[in-house]
DNA sequence: TATGAATGAGAATTCATTCAT
DNA sequence: GATGAATGAATTCTCATTCAT
């Protein structure tokens, strides 16, 4: 077999291997046999088992870093040409929730395996997670400027919304079966299209379009709060 | 020292131990080492090493779930009796918090050492979490039935307030070092509030009610969006 | 407790666990729980788990080395009184069976436990077994010199008789329940006199008189061989 | 080194291991040293020390049990066909114990340390142990029907000849050094013949057969009992 | 006389990695 | 390029025995 192809089977059977048995518990041995090869094989495309993972999560999080990229300068783009910036922004958690839903050993492995599992891999989904918060961190700092959302803490805004996101993803993505895409976006997005927008006939537009995108409508207002 | 206080203090040193190398990498020897007894001790005390970490978990989430079932309990009398729900809210979330700040080893642990290091772990993690998961559930179940939030979808509620609430924890406790545990409360309250709460003069009375506890004050509502 | 008492118990209480368990699986902690005293007390009484089943295979081996030396004290002054030497020779037996029957925990732990469980047992268990085989050498040696029975290679014929003897015990007096003790003692008898009384009258009388005392007849002899 | 025969390399060291020091003293080591080979190569081919242990005594007894079959179908064969049926069993008396001389180790690990060392090697023991006593039970119920022994209780006989024989085994084999086997055979075989055989014209014919074939010769018959 | 918490030497076992073929 | 037998450091766990109380 070609080196380039052995290789990318390699990646393959490895990432299946791992979201199958965990890192921990899956060894060299299953992988090898898993891909019909000797185990010396192995250790001519990768260094280490070690190695194979986090080429596994590079590539898991060099997509997903490319994805967030590739959204936040749509979004960039939509606020500074006055666009429909909150069409823009639901798209932009779409297409989050579909790669997730595309990739599912990879998300799985990384969720679920990579942190408690060594000290580099952390280390390394630290480090990158760090730049998905950097992202979303100029994205409402920018919405922010432009009075699209009303001031609020950066930081802690960044952590609602990275902690719910992974917490979507896996819990009604990855547990979830095949779930319903834009209904989910829906959700998530008026939960924090309310939190973040300032109160006003903005905030009452936005929410009418995402009812008509499909979402369950919210009929009246109800109570009052003591 | 006498058999309780010998456990008490193995548990301690055990969950440092593991915070700090991982659970993987943590080795029996360095717990009796921190402990400052022989090997054999600890077998007296824990079947295993798998058993301690297993206690720690058990020994997290029991304590977690009973502060959720008190929070529970609060809340739900609050609103039975017309009380002051806003505030009895913001004191749960405060709670939650300061557990976690409380109990920093205890968190690390469990978020970060558990899913990925042994199948058993994750089993009981995920157990555990769903209990948590549905007394979320239950507590906005309520508050929607009175009408004090809107309808959602409970499930997809449940997932962004548990995320968000873990990472702000993972984020702005374990890492921030001793933060403003108040102020933190407040983004998120109102981030929560905002995002629940129909709109209104009960909405407006609530985020009122927030800002003259301290919260930092957003004056007015800004711009309209596209 | 009194001391002399205390001791009993433990070796009452030692024979049980060691035959219930194995010397090997059976632990100290086993032994003090069974005798509801503290771990220490045991090495008050016995100086290791070693000491106490070194005893117990002594006591078993110093009664057992009794009887079988009245046994042969009786054979011989049958044998130089011109006595009933075969209804000696089967009193020596039911007596030897009697005793097994009677002593079952101790008969279990010196022939499943002591010999492939430590150096020091097997050796004991080889010396005492030596001493038994001694005994039988003399006895057929004497019955040998006094024409009882026919010219025979003593060591074997020492081994034949110890081996079968054993193996009766086992599988016959262990396994079986509560056997019938004469019968058993019959076939064994019939078995070695046959063996070993040399063909004529006196071996037909002999047979006779066996079979007078309720074993199981042989009609008649049958058939020739090649 | 082949695997096959590095397998077989591990048993054969692993029984004179086991014969020497016991199963519970020997360790892995030891046989790793012995075999001159690291200590993970041996679990590449067990599982564990036990399972070597139990797979020395599954062969012991495989082996065993088919020499016993094919003594039994000899046996069967000279019976049905009117052949010398005493040269017969004799020759069979000669191959267990050539068996048993030709494999010293094995037969010393299983008749020394394979019932009081572990809970399943006694099982298995017995269990073996318990076909090698259906095999006398048939070779001596076939005899008897054909009238070639008397009629006698074949459980006990069965344990009788078993238990002479481990006993000669371990006494005269195992300890004797290199003896002579042929007498050795003739002297078993006679106390069998003797104590199994209905006197008259067909023992005495078989007993002269017996002395031409190099036994000791008991010329003629003595005394006469009580 | 009694206790039982503490000990620690010693054994079995795992598996990522190497290297001679 | 491919193999897979061999490795051995590292780790968990056991339990007879001790000794301070």
């Amino acid at each position: 077999m070609a080196p380039e192809a052995r290789r990318e089977q390699l990646l393959q059977v490895a990432s299946e291997v791992f979201a199958a048995k965990g890192y921990r518990m899956a060894s060299v041995t299953d992988v090898v046999e898993g891909a019909g090869i000797g185990r010396g094989t192995f250790y001519l495309y990768f260094d280490s088992k070690k190695d194979v993972f986090l080429e596994l999560i590079e590539q898991y999080f060099s997509d997903f870093e490319e994805l967030l990229r590739d959204n936040h300068d749509r979004l960039r783009d939509s606020v500074k040409s006055n666009g429909d910036v909150l069409r823009t922004w639901r798209d932009n958690i779409v297409r989050i929730l579909e790669y997730h839903r595309d990739n599912p050993s990879l998300t799985y492995v990384v969720y679920r395996e990579a942190l408690g599992s060594d000290e580099d891999f952390s280390e390394r989904v630290d480090e990158l997670s760090g730049v998905a918060r950097m992202m979303f961190h100029e994205q409402f700092d920018l919405m922010k400027q432009h009075r699209l959302i009303r001031p609020v803490g950066l930081d802690i805004v960044a952590s609602i919304v990275m902690g719910s996101t992974v917490y979507v993803i896996m819990e009604h993505i990855m547990k979830g079966g095949g779930p319903d895409l834009q209904r989910l976006a829906d959700e998530v997005m008026e939960y924090h299209v309310r939190a973040l927008m300032p109160p006003g006939p903005g905030l009452e537009a936005a929410l009418r379009s995402l009812s008509t995108k499909g979402a369950r409508q919210p009929k009246k207002a109800v109570a009052e709060v003591g």
